[in-house]
DNA sequence: TAGATTGTTAATCGATTAACAATC
DNA sequence: TAGATTGTTAATCGATTAACAATC
């Protein structure tokens, strides 16, 4: 299920292949059998034919006159986005923010596991672990990564640790972060970063309120 | 500083327009009087011409030769986006995540303000407030709406509540929503919704890694 | 004035969508 | 075959960027 010819697919399409496939599951949990582009795109919010280009980049998925087989198409995007297997996390920050990444449990209908988390604070440690996941000082980064490694590191820290944790991060190896913490991050450009910034949300959110105004 | 013309502006400019700020608040606290839309650019990962031509959907703030004053562009940016004033925040759902927020100090920092936290949780309830925040039973929304009118709400419940929630929510007319829980709220089109799936993201950084290699 | 940087135009690039032949 | 819906093309729409005159 590679990319045809070597196209360059937009960013946009990645993001609606999740908004597809977070479709797909409802539609799998209703037992519908087959799904048309124009019924996927209503319930996205999309245009028709752009859910069929958006698939067309991988190859074909669908029959004519009669739409997409759920299971099959769920599961051939489920590939072409590289989830078709668990991706292992490690948690560096178990306060608030991390604790509730720690339970969150759309993480797990995902084949998203959270196998370590990591923190600095000795009564964390003390409790040795949380919700079945072991917590490690950072210093034990590096062997907790080479027994069983690590793909993505979720950056739950405050503010002030956030760079040093991108750093031992860096160090390990670790190429996908996931960061929480509302800094921008020096991090090369070979590792992949998304940063979830709550405060631009808000700020997209009131500028779209006071448009309507 | 509303729109010239009447120009619809792109999302991706507003989005651009909170990084600047973002950067704009760096070169504050350095102390930097004037900044060129080559540095901030740099500082963004974007095109200079793309600053200037984002900036010039809403008027022209930089002195040529010279640059941008950082001082007139950062509360120019903040009055385009609609954050130069309070906003009232409430929260619905004091579970791991919720707290996180109600501790989130970036809110803070900007014009943010979490005014009330809801949750039916009778021990939390019994707690009275958190962080200083008053926790209510969702039953008390009209009448805190009516006191200190809330500008958004954020769900932050389980997503067997969230749209119980929403329906509260819609009921009192607070126009802004900001969603955490993993599931597509049936909100109607005249209130503004920005939802924040983690998941989602993950899936997109997944992507991005398998490109790589 | 010389140097620097903006604001803006025009050219380029890329993404969306209507339309329809292919085909189940 | 008749009806339906895909895959794909071509047209449209929109966003990015190079280039440069305006001007501090």
């Amino acid at each position: 299920m590679e990319r045809r010819k070597n196209l360059k697919i937009p960013e946009v399409t990645i993001r609606r292949l999740s908004a597809y496939l977070r479709c797909l599951v409802r539609a799998r949990e209703e037992e519908r059998n087959v799904i048309s582009s124009s019924t996927l795109a209503k319930n996205c919010g999309v245009n028709a034919a752009q859910v069929r280009k958006d698939l067309a980049y991988f190859g074909k998925f669908g029959i004519r006159g009669v739409g997409y087989y759920v299971d099959d198409l769920y599961a051939d995007i489920k590939k072409i986005l590289g989830i078709d297997r668990v991706w292992k996390l490690a948690l560096f920050g178990v306060g608030n923010l991390g604790t509730a990444l720690l339970f969150y449990k759309d993480f797990l209908k995902q084949n998203y596991r959270v196998i370590a988390a990591f923190d600095i604070d000795p009564e964390k440690l003390g409790m040795g672990s949380i919700g079945g996941i072991p917590i490690f000082h950072p210093d034990e980064l590096m062997k907790v990564h080479q027994e069983e490694r690590i793909d993505i590191a979720i950056i739950s820290t405050p503010v002030s640790q956030a760079q040093v944790v991108a750093d031992r991060i860096i160090q390990a190896n670790i190429r996908g972060v996931l960061n929480f913490a509302p800094i921008r991050l020096d991090i090369p450009e070979k590792f992949v970063v998304k940063n979830v910034f709550f405060t631009n949300i808000l700020d997209n959110l009131v500028y779209l309120l006071c448009q309507q105004l």
